[in-house]
DNA sequence: CATGAATGAGGGTTCATTCAT
DNA sequence: AATGAATGAACCCTCATTCAT
């Protein structure tokens, strides 16, 4: 009796569905993340994707109502994502290892999804979907500032905000250009240039 | 005979049919960055385009050859009154006056043709149209770079490119910034902090 | 649990959706045959085919990746029905009976399909249409010509290759003639007096 | 004192401007036959054929209603010259240097003009134009296998109108072959081959 | 007579979404 | 749960024709 007659026969049970529900999701958002990344979110039909999960058209809007709440749930993943790297013990506190820490795991998702990171882009200027997100940045982007003011206050540092501001602004413009450049901006460059002028370390 | 008897005899000379197109042309690029910026390339049809500027879509084709032929040009004019920007006197060298120039017209512009930049962005990120303007961008940016390596090398910097590379990825943030956020992200604060900073006034 | 039950859970077999696919491919065709032939094929729009058929246009393209592609497999598979009637036992060798036999098969072709034919026709000449076939069409000649040259040989007559050209070149005649004007052209008084001339029956 | 000033004082007699419209409708004609034979008629647009003749596509109109009007023109054209052809004469007698020249003068034609022949030919089987000629088309057929009956009947040929209709038909099937084929037909072969088996000639 | 800007109906095609099975 | 046939609105684009100049 082979394993596949044994899935027939045997009921699943409400939790082996959800595991199932949730690793089909799981499949769809990959796919859709890479060629949304790949070819652009307009240029990219659903045919597309269900073909390359390996799944029907009909099954994917069993998993999402629409084109856009896929893309939707595939941004949204990955602002979480992103906040966690932030504070990651969430106390509101960044300490000069988190601090390190923290630029060590941006510039290392930088260049490990630099793909995405292009959708990322291309999403938040697509007026209609902005609008969704917007809040959701804004209050990262608050976050963060504060996180930095304060690292920078207790480092000493003259306009902790102003400094927390332009730090910020740097990290989005080395971000940018690492995105659009993969190969030609020199990252590791800057990220060292920053570490010595932003990171005020003690050590 | 009257030059009006004339003139209802007579075809339109070259010169006239030339005043025409280019006007028309001009009202087509102006419609069309508007609606772009406003709605986004893919989600902005050319019946809109043509309606919105008061024409018929077969004019529209009148004076590009295409959707993105038109984008294309739009782009492109926006590059090169970009480039304008930088060393307006074709010296190769940033005098102490035109940096403070630049940086005052850079941020004008910013102010001025906020909608703009977000279509360049917007734009930027379309795997698409992307590889059509990457050479063009990559250009501006190099040539900005070398601009300010020199003002920097200039005035006693050390590492002179690092902080070239450092000052050009700033603006580029600041830019990114302020087009998502024009109401909420500080730009003056910025600027004033940039020019304390990056421009090593003598004065 | 009755059959009946299980079809309205069970998506439908993959043979199924075969056999619908065959279905509907079969109804375009023949629907784009008759109108590609009544009214030429550039007159003649997608979207008459589609309502001719009871169809969406975009099912059509379902189907096949274009207008062209349509017309291509028509095309081609009247090409293969037409090389079935050329040496029916497949020996290579056309023997007296199946000589008899092609050119019954020949006229009755002609005079059931002539709408077709002159499709074909039509397609030849149009430049653009014409190169995708060329090259079937003329292996289909060569075949004919090198089995009416064996026949000929087979029979005795002098210069069978030239017999065998002129043979078919005048079974060209006749079927380019019957298709423009079928009411006028006589038909079966060409038919027996190819026979006479050409057929060289022992009997 | 130029030609050209002069011509810019000097009224124009009719007679004069009766030339440059025939002129005119003569250039035009043959940019657009080259064209449509070329690409086809459909494929072919009154823009391309204006530019080519080097005037604007309002002038075009000045001379033929439509594009269609064109065609028409072009193709009655053909036919009256390929009706030259016949009897040149006009006794109603093929004598037999008049069917040797006529067989010299056919062939020529289908070699130096193979281009148009393909044009004429794909314009037959348009259904829409091909009403419009079909009469004239069949006037001259049937005046050829007059003629061709006549003198097989001269010459003592059994049933010399079955003769001359499968003569005519011959005839019909090496223009179209050739046109096909320009390349391939061995059109010699069969030339020679038709004057020995059809010609009858006494010498 | 001569121009080409302007029109607009219609062309082929795509694709998110629905639904019978 | 799962399929892909089917829809139809909207897309970009073409082009014969008109007309003010």
């Amino acid at each position: 009796m082979t394993e596949r007659s044994i899935k027939n026969i045997m009921p699943r049970s409400p939790e082996q569905f959800e595991i199932i529900r949730q690793e089909r999701k799981r499949l769809i958002m990959d796919t859709a993340l890479d060629l949304f990344a790949q070819e652009g979110y307009h240029s990219c039909s659903i045919n597309k994707i269900a073909s390359a999960a390996g799944i029907s058209k009909g099954l994917l809007y069993n998993y999402f109502d629409s084109k856009e709440a896929l893309l939707i749930a595939i941004i949204s993943e990955g602002f979480e994502e992103l906040i966690e790297q932030f504070d990651p013990n969430h106390d509101g506190v960044l300490s000069e290892d988190e601090m390190l820490n923290f630029l060590d795991q941006l510039f290392k998702i930088l260049e490990e999804n630099n793909q995405h990171w292009r959708l990322y882009y291309a999403v938040f200027f697509q007026p209609d979907v902005y609008e969704l997100i917007k809040e959701q940045f804004r209050e990262l982007f608050q976050q963060m500032i504060k996180l930095l003011t304060d690292y920078f206050t207790h480092h000493g540092v003259e306009e902790p905000e102003n400094e927390a501001l332009v730090f910020g602004t740097l990290l989005d413009g080395i971000a940018f250009n690492y995105v659009m450049y993969p190969e030609l901006y020199p990252i590791e460059t800057l990220k060292k240039y920053i570490i010595k002028k932003f990171a005020y370390l003690n050590k």
